[in-house]
RNA sequence: GCGCGCGUAGCUCAGUUGGUUAGAGCGCUACCCUGAUAAGGUAGAGGUCCCAAGUUCGAAUCUUGGCGCGCGCACCA
């Protein structure tokens, strides 16, 4: 039997009791099995780490990743959702960091590598107990059983595969590079973890005078001015760039008003004069170049700045000076020219010492003006301070240059910055000190010896850490590893232009760019916890082998070093055999050269990228190639993923660009693109309550278990599914998820609670009533949905309303499957609110008389049949709409189906909601017209609503008559209008409905254009078209294209239309001093004359109202019967009273009802429109 | 600086290939129901669709340029 179902649901109680149903019955295991051997649909879990709380972005992304496979699922697939985790890098050092309470390289190894891998291998775990519970409250079904880990040896191992094949290919490549350096940490990142860490900074800004010397080696007055924001790379410099074909000036400060001036007629005109120059430069800078300012002396002259001419004048507003030019040049007269660095860190005294140049000739190999093509007048000066140390360009120039020099005879790299970021005794000043905090004294030094030209803060972002968000990033040169993405960057495109993003904007925009400017990856870190670089160098010749696995390994040559690990396993039984795969262990393991007799190979000392873990989870979640080539076959590519929008850098383009160079090379046996992935769902923000980013320490989100306690798991996934597309930004607002509960679940749940109860009391119970319990097979009722029982009607015997029902419901179900196939859940959801409403608003509201009705609904004699049709065509469609919204919101629609189905036919259907197959909807019971129709109808009721609201007409009192005027006059509509007269009537409370017959009498007609038909027909004339159209008699108009299809329409600048029936509309438009309304559709209008019997009804709808009101005011049960007696001053009251005795008794259960004062009678006076009435209220 | 996205009612947001009166929920106001009842329903008010120009017979929608917001990127030396 359904039990009846009463009162307020308590949801976040009941989604508990179903988890730990599907726990004990194992549910989601069930519902892989029945789709076995079924085509697949394949998903990846992107590993989060667990080594943080889990937050509401997480159950965002989580929430996704169930829906599709439990839909995918329902419609007949097989998907299997293994969990992963991702547990190596940074983050987890940085955390155990913390928890040591260390920050350097340094500390770490003091502490111990070996102990310190322990305590990461720990940490990861850390938070596991909450994200399995999230995942588990979350209703986010993913077998975390078989979760792939990346530490664990069998998936470092597939790494190790992919890494050995990128090196024998070439692909993976030892390069000395400028790299991003975390200085504390002593490792380079990537591109991607760069970009994590930028925050906006001030820095200091200096302009320096490199002073340029002449033929003798000696400082002149006339100094290159260079900007830099970074002056701790001063002491490192080594060129200056200029732009060849940019024009520089040489400036000299102009003489201060009280100093004699030069000659007349020299350069000494005012501003406002040289403004009138000819050659449209700004202001001051447009003197012509006067002879004598050429000729002044070393000795007394001031100093000159060589400058970009379109940034001198910038430059004289910073200093608030004026300056002559006494020189305009191209950079090229520059180039060669040397100059006197800031600092001697590197320089020997004397001239400066000319080497040969390969094409002949000698140069100074240093502190000398290049010509750089990357150097603009966006800011700065137009001369770029050259340090190749510290910068990727600047080392660009450094290689240029020393391709002119005859090898080894070139310019060396200077750089006087140890790995850690300090200064090393070659820069005296600053040895041992970090490099940015000598900022301040270089600035000073320089001031001092008469060089700082200018000095400003200037404010910008810089990358910092992402893991140490205080520790400044700085580019430096190391020998790092790196994969050869930029060589396949047109395969990743081609393999991106095959996958569908949603939106669909990122695959050209946000991640395609990224594509387009795609740099090597950097790929070792110099640190500890991470899968290991799996490459071993020969000690004596330095040749190297990549090596696959730690099969591979132990086959080997003359191994050795295997025992430490098991010595630390003897020491510690409870040690991880995964442990033996990584940092300190396997540095222990070598083995024979191949490359040099009696030579060891010995492994290099990174690890990686913890970016490359994730992204080669497709195939190394099955420990692939060495093991699960049967799953990893079976699963790949994915059909779907899906993450929030930051991965585009992250796992997205790691899976991509491993996958690409893996697997995605042209020719026999490639695998098509697109790959790893088809489908990605890219995910917007998550924001707080107040619009900003979500904050801890502002506190301005609600933690995920606030929410699931007070609202549940489905009203936040209801949320997420059905308040915005997926890719916008999420406003994570308690206000927003409470609101979205009442909207969709509460009125489902309400909808099924009606249900219930009245099923109970009519003896309702679809079991009882098959007509062979029994001889159903599951398949038969999951798929034919209960077909054939006792008293059961196909839809097309029912009442129209019931099949308009079963028809919205069916077109519900097609139009759902649709959108979810082209994982448009949004619109999905908003099909299925609109369905559960129209359930809901129209479809329970008209039926409530029926099940009100005389008769049983227990298939016996007394059965009503009509009654019995509003149960089964209300029983079919909860449990459709439940089986509709079970990938949706999975708990709720569990706990209907449990008593709806489960309770009522036990093992005859399946056990689980998510076990039956998704209803795709039945065209045979669609039915457009009725659905049309049946809008109509509810148009009207609306409008008529309308029109009584305008007038003050209140619903309560009856009123005579009402009228319809349909803007598209049909027979038919007209015929089904007039067939529903009574519905309408009681909709809105009147004696009599009827199509108008003289709709002149309310309305005027007016022909509309069909703009979508006629503007492809007539373009240009339709303005013409449209005026002629106003001006027509509509109704001769119409009634020509009623007769004869179509009609002609003289044009203004002459010429005609011919329009067709279809091609216009037409609009009705109600007269005034009618109670009318009118919509697009329809005018109605209202009768709004009284007489006293329509009076008196009202006044006693009002007097039953008031009944009701006291009823529910001295907490009666529906079903309770009670004695009522009036009394009332009023003739008029009393008169109406009198004449609907029985009306008022029926209505409020009265058994009886007397004028006068009733004994042990709660009693209440109260005014019924200006009438005095008291009415006493016993139970009886 | 470059790229991507967004800007629609008091608030949060939809708006399908350009088309006639631009929608929903919440909030507000009025009303209805009182046998879903600590629920439910109906209606109303509320909008220069950020601004400007353009394309077009017609623009919230397409184009260009501004302005504002968010995000991303990184040789800002």
């Amino acid at each position: 039997m359904i039990d009846p179902v009463r009162g307020k649901p308590d949801f976040p109680a009941l989604e508990k009791t179903i988890a730990a149903l599907w726990r004990d019955r194992g549910t989601y295991r069930t519902s892989l099995e029945r789709r076995r051997g079924a085509k697949r649909f394949v998903f990846f879990e992107g590993p989060p780490t667990a080594n943080g709380m889990p937050h509401p972005g997480h159950c965002l992304t989580r929430t996704i990743k169930d829906l599709y496979p439990r839909y995918r699922t329902m419609r007949g697939e097989y998907c299997e959702r293994k969990a992963g985790w991702d547990t190596h890098g940074l983050p987890v050092e940085v955390e155990v960091c913390k928890e040591l309470g260390i920050h350097s390289k340094a500390e770490i190894e003091a502490y111990g590598i070996e102990p310190f891998i322990h305590k990461c291998q720990a940490s990861v775990w850390r938070y596991m107990k909450e994200w399995e519970g999230l995942t588990e409250r979350i209703g986010f079904w993913i077998d975390l059983s078989q979760a792939y880990v990346t530490y664990h040896q069998r998936f470092v191992e597939s790494v190790w595969w992919a890494l050995a094949e990128l090196f024998d290919r070439g692909l993976l490549y030892q390069g000395h590079k400028i790299v991003w350096w975390w200085a504390q940490g002593g490792t380079a990142l990537s591109s991607g973890e760069v970009g994590q860490g930028y925050k906006e900074v001030a820095d200091p800004s200096v302009y320096v005078a490199f002073p340029l010397l002449d033929d003798a080696g000696l400082p002149t007055q006339r100094s290159l001015v260079a900007w830099t924001t970074t002056p701790w790379t001063l002491p490192s410099n080594q060129f200056a760039a200029v732009k060849a074909d940019l024009e520089y000036v040489v400036l000299r400060e102009a003489p201060s008003p009280d100093v004699p001036r030069l000659p007349p007629g020299a350069s000494c005109a005012s501003p406002h004069e040289a403004r009138s120059g000819s050659d449209g430069n700004p202001g001051l800078l447009t003197f012509p170049l006067s002879p004598q300012a050429r000729g002044v002396s070393r000795e007394d002259a001031p100093p000159e700045y060589v400058i970009a001419a379109p940034l001198a004048a910038a430059l004289g507003e910073k200093l608030k000076k004026t300056f002559d030019i006494v020189a305009r040049l191209p950079g090229a007269a520059l180039v060669g020219r040397s100059y006197l660095p800031p600092f001697d860190t590197f320089r020997e005294p004397g001239p400066p010492r000319a080497v040969p140049l390969v094409a002949g000739g000698a140069a100074p190999v240093a502190w000398r003006v290049v010509a750089a093509d990357f150097v603009t007048t966006d800011s700065g000066t137009g001369i770029v301070h050259i340090a190749p140390a510290f910068g990727e360009i600047d080392y660009t120039v450094l290689v240029a240059e020393q391709a002119r020099f005859a090898a080894g005879e070139g310019p060396a790299l200077l750089n006087c910055v140890a790995p850690d970021g300090t200064f090393t005794d070659a820069f005296g000043m600053g040895s041992g000190r970090f490099v940015k905090d000598c900022d301040r004294d270089i600035t000073r030094d320089i001031k001092a010896r008469g060089l700082l030209v200018h000095q400003e803060q200037y404010v910008h972002d810089y990358p910092f850490c992402w893991r140490a968000d205080n520790d400044p990033l700085i580019q430096y040169p190391r020998q790092s590893w790196f994969i050869r993405t930029s060589q396949f960057r047109d395969e990743m495109l081609a393999n991106n232009a095959r996958i569908d993003w949603l939106p669909e904007h990122i695959k050209d925009g946000r991640f395609g760019n990224f594509l387009e400017t795609n740099v090597d990856w950097a790929l070792s870190r110099e640190r500890y916890w991470g899968t290991p670089l799996p490459i071993w160098v020969c000690e004596e010749t330095g040749r190297m082998e990549a090596v696959p696995s730690y099969a591979a390994l132990l086959a080997k040559p003359g191994v050795a070093g295997t025992d430490v690990f098991e010595r630390a396993k003897a020491a510690n039984p409870q040690l991880s055999d995964d442990l033996k795969v990584h940092k300190p262990y396997i540095d222990a393991v070598t083995y024979a050269s191949p490359f040099a007799p009696g030579a060891r190979m010995q492994r290099v000392t990174e690890v990686i990228d913890c970016w490359f873990d994730s992204g080669a989870m497709p195939f190394a979640q099955w420990g692939w190639p060495h093991a699960g080539d049967a799953e990893f076959k079976a699963q790949f590519p994915a059909d779907f993923i899906s993450e929030a929008i930051d991965q585009t850098r992250g796992w997205f383009y790691s899976q991509l660009a491993i996958s690409t160079l893996l697997f995605g090379q042209p020719g026999e046996g490639a695998t098509p693109y697109p790959h790893p992935f088809k489908t990605c769902i890219v995910l917007g923000h998550m924001l707080g309550e107040d619009g900003q980013k979500m904050s801890k320490s502002k506190r301005n989100y609600k933690e995920p278990a606030v929410i699931f306690d007070t609202y549940g798991a489905d009203a936040l996934r209801w949320f997420f599914l059905a308040g915005q597309p997926p890719w916008n930004s999420i406003r994570y607002s308690e206000r927003a998820i409470r609101e979205s509960v009442p909207e969709f679940l509460l009125r489902l749940w309400n909808v099924y609670s009606f249900f219930t109860i009245y099923a109970r009391i009519d003896g309702f119970d679809p079991a009882a009533q098959l007509a062979a319990p029994g001889s159903l097979t599951h398949a038969d009722l999951a798929h034919a949905d209960l077909t054939q029982p006792r008293g059961w009607r196909p839809a097309a015997a029912r009442g129209e309303l019931d099949r308009w029902m079963l028809s919205e419901l069916h077109a519900t179900a097609a139009a759902m499957v649709t959108r979810m196939d082209a994982f448009d859940h949004f619109a999905a959801a908003q099909r299925l609110s609109a369905l559960v409403d129209a359930m809901s608003n129209w479809y329970v509201r008209r039926s409530r008389d029926r099940f009100w009705a005389p008769g049983r609904a227990d298939g016996g004699p007394e059965t009503n049949a009509e009654k019995l049709d509003a149960y089964w065509t209300l029983y079919e469609t909860l449990l459709t709409i439940t089986k509709l919204a079970a990938p949706f919101v999975p708990f709720v629609t569990e706990a209907i189906w449990q008593n709806l189905a489960v309770a009522t036919f036990g093992d005859l259907v399946p056990e689980s909601v998510h076990l039956t197959d998704y209803p795709a909807g039945d065209a045979a019971l669609v039915d457009a017209d009725l659905v049309r129709r049946m809008g109509l109808v509810r148009d009207v009721s609306s409008l008529g609503r309308a029109a009584r609201a305008a007038e003050q007409l209140k619903v309560r009192q009856p009123l005579a008559k009402v009228e319809v005027i349909l803007a598209d006059t049909s027979p038919a509509d007209e015929q089904w209008l007039a067939a529903h007269a009574e519905l309408v009537c009681e909709e809105l409370n009147v004696k009599h409905f009827e199509v108008c017959r003289e709709p002149d009498r309310y309305i005027t007609r007016s022909v509309l254009p069909d703009l979508k038909k006629l503007g492809p027909k007539l373009g240009k004339n339709l303005p013409q078209a449209r005026a002629a159209l106003a001006q027509v008699d509509a109704a001769a108009l119409l009634a020509t294209l009623t007769r004869e299809g179509r009609a002609k329409l003289p044009l203004a600048g002459g010429g005609e239309a011919v329009i067709d029936r279809d091609d216009v509309l037409i609009r009705t438009t109600a007269k005034e001093g009618w109670a009318a309304a009118e919509g697009p559709r329809a005018v109605v209008v209202i009768a709004k004359e009284l007489t006293p019997e329509l009076v008196a009804e009202g006044l006693v709808r009002e007097v039953v109202h008031a009944v009701q009101s006291q009823r529910k005011t001295l907490d009666l049960d529906f079903t309770d019967r009670i004695f009522l007696g009036f009394e009332t001053s009023s003739a008029e009251l009393r008169a109406a009273l009198a004449g609907h005795l029985e009306t008022v008794a029926s209505e409020t259960l009265a058994n009886s009802t007397t004028f006068g004062p009733l004994a042990g009678a709660a009693s209440e006076t109260l005014d019924i429109d200006g009438h005095p009435l008291t009415i006493h209220l016993a139970r009886s």
